[in-house]
This record gives C-alpha cells, structure tokens and sequence, in this order.
DNA sequence: TGTACATCAGTGAACGCGCGTTCACTGATGTAC
DNA sequence: TGTACATCAGTGAACGCGCGTTCACTGATGTAC
C-alpha cells in the first residue's frame, strides 16, 4: 500500500468521524453530504471518491458508532464488578448523556428515520448485528451478573426508549422523571427471577 | 357560527386527520404540506388559511394524535379488568402494532424527529403534556392494579422502545425477539416491589 | 537518475428535485340597503 | 325580495433554499523506460 493509498484511508476514516458525530448530534438527514464533508475539511464533490451514496455511508456509519459506544461502555462496566447493571443504567440513563447527544449513543438519532426515509438494508443490517452483539456482551458481565439474551434486548430497548423520551421532553419536568423512572424499572426488572 | 365557519372547522379536520395519518407513518419530514393537503383533498396554498406553519401543525397534530391514540388504549385496557397491564403490553407491543405504524401509536415516527430538526416549544410540550396524562391514567386501571407515576413512566419509555426497535429491525429475528423481550421485561418489572 | 506519461483524490460549480412559504386570483357566502 | 359590494377559503404558479449527485478540472503521486 503506498502513501496515497494510506492517504485515502485516512481521509475515508475522517469523512466517517465527521459523519458520526453530525449523525449523533443532528439524525441522518440533518447530517448532510456537504456538512460532512465540511467537517472533515473537505469539499462536497469529492465524497463520491469514497462512498457510492449517503445510504452507504449511513450504514458504515451506524456499524463504527455503535462498535464505539458498545467499546466505551464495556470499558466501564467490566471495570464495575457485580455493580455492572446498576452502572450501566445510571450512566446510560444520565442527565449528562441526554445533555450531549453528540458525544454518545448513536440510537435515539437513527432508530426513528431508520424505520421511514433512511431505511436501506444496509443501515438495517448493521443495526441488528450490533445490537445483536450487545445483547451478547450484556450476557457476560463480570461477577456472574450476565444477563440472558431476553433480559438483555429488554434492557436495550428501555435504554433507549427512555433517553430518547428524555431527549425530546428536555426543559420540561418530564424530562428528568423518566431517567429516573427507567432507571427504577431496569432495577425492579432485574430483582424479579 | 354561520355555514362558512362551520365548513372551514371541518376542512381543518380534515387536514388535521391527513396530517396525522402521514406524520405516523412517515415521521414529521415525510409528511410534507403538499401531501398533508392532497390527502385532505386540497391544494397546498390553502394550508396558511388554517395553520401558521408547518410547526404550529406539527403541535396541534401530535396533541390530537397523542389524545386519539390514549383514548382507545384505555378503551381495551379499562375493560380488562385486572389483566389491564397484561393487555397494554401485548398490545402495544404486537407484531400487528409494529407493521401498522399508520393506525398506530404516534410516538415512533415523531420522538426521534422532536428532539432535534423540529424541536418546537408547541411539539415538546404537547408531548410532555399528553405523556403526563397517559401515566397519570395508568394510575386508575381497574381492580386496583394502577402503577404509580413512576412506574407508569418506566412502562411507557419501555413500549415506545421497543416498538420502535422493533420496527427499525423489521425483517431481521430480532424484530419479533425485541417484542417480546421487552413485554417479559415489562411484566417483570411489575411483579417486583 | 531523469524525463514523459498515466492515475486518481479532491475541487467547486452546476444539475434536478422537493421542500415550506408567498401571492395574485377566483368564486361562493355573507352583509347592507 | 332584489341588487351591489365585501369577505375570505381555497387555487395553483412561483419564490428561494438546501439537498444528493454529477462532472470537467487540477495537481500531486506513481509508473515506465
């Protein structure tokens, strides 16, 4: 692979650093070619010399964040004992998190327009590997807490749904009553047998 | 109110009934003004004679859609006597609910969208004020099996992801996992304390 | 090693398209006398 | 009751705008001899 090989690689990975962060930050159509571009100090046209269309991009895009973010929270919570689900649900379920979508999930800004506009088979695909993937960490946990398969998706859907209601209620007292309120039935969940 | 004013309240219905089939089934950007129209048997130019904006629709519709949507739910659910919860959750989270986004709930199309392109004051708080009255009507289920708040919002957050999820996933095994993952979570989270 | 040619990542203007909104208009309804 | 005028819901063409995509181009890198 010579230099401008290497080069091209660098600059793909910046194109999806940028897209990544518009995407979290923004949802799919706010993320635009041109404002991706943008972001990785680019010009709108040479987009086409890396991906063949913005769907392509999206499913690439979805795959790299949710690898990310499912990397960064095993870190914490493997490094969190027989703590791990309590961690996981304060964490995910944090004002912190609703408060700066650009930096974390890649859910709540693609699961919606995943499901109308943006829907191609790749950005679908990518979704139920990962997530598939999730599940299966979640299985594992340290200290013998994993939880089983089931468990796990429920888990994953209550996260979700729960931020991404928190999201859209920001400012309002609602807002902060179902983190919390997720975060009491993650537990109560998990207490049963 | 003379035949005119009585003409233009039904016409705003109708828009208003298009609206919200297209908002549900193709989220807030899939449903264009002109669409909007044309399903109400209108052209687009007649849309400023009932509405400001295409935001202040998208407020006024969501309430309405939020209150529709509320109205039959408790209508299954209150005459299930003490299966109430039981009956919510395999509702809500049916395969049937899933493939019909159309009839259906209108949370999915629209909480990804409300949290970030049309996050107006009008939609955010529609939102917060018909979510508030669903947990406060989870609270009154017959036989004495109300939810606290609480635990009313938890369940709420839960339905919402994981339809969504599941739609999002629609044609992968995890679709159908997702739903009922997330009506086992729901029901174990309720034989709990 | 030096020169001539080929490749191709990236530029930036232009394309067609659908969007939300505006506006001059039309014609049925409502009011005044 | 009949006539003249005012109102305004609804029409449909046009607006500016941002979108995804295309394309002729440029100039640094890579190859051939």
């Amino acid at each position: 692979m010579g230099i401008r090989d290497e080069q091209k690689e660098r600059t793909r990975q910046d194109i999806l650093d940028s897209a990544i962060r518009l995407l979290r930050g923004r949802g799919i159509s706010g993320a635009s070619v041109s404002e991706v571009m943008k972001g990785a100090g680019l010009t709108v046209g040479g987009f086409y010399a890396h991906f063949d269309s913005k769907e392509a991009l999206v499913g690439v895009c979805l795959r790299q964040a949710l690898r990310e973010r499912w990397s960064q929270l095993l870190t914490v919570v493997q490094s969190s004992g027989s703590e791990a689900l309590e961690v996981l649900l304060r964490r995910y379920l944090s004002r912190r998190h609703r408060d700066n979508p650009a930096e974390g999930c890649p859910l709540p800004a693609v699961v919606g327009e995943a499901a109308h506009a943006y829907a191609s088979p790749q950005a679908r695909d990518a979704l139920a590997e990962e997530l598939g993937a999730w599940a299966e960490g979640l299985g594992t946990l340290p200290g013998g807490k994993g939880l089983r398969r089931q468990q796990a998706l429920g888990v994953i859907a209550l996260l979700f749904g729960g931020l991404s209601l928190a999201r859209a209620l920001k400012g309002t007292s609602l807002s902060d009553e179902i983190l919390e309120a997720c975060r009491a039935l993650g537990r109560a969940a998990m207490r049963g047998p």
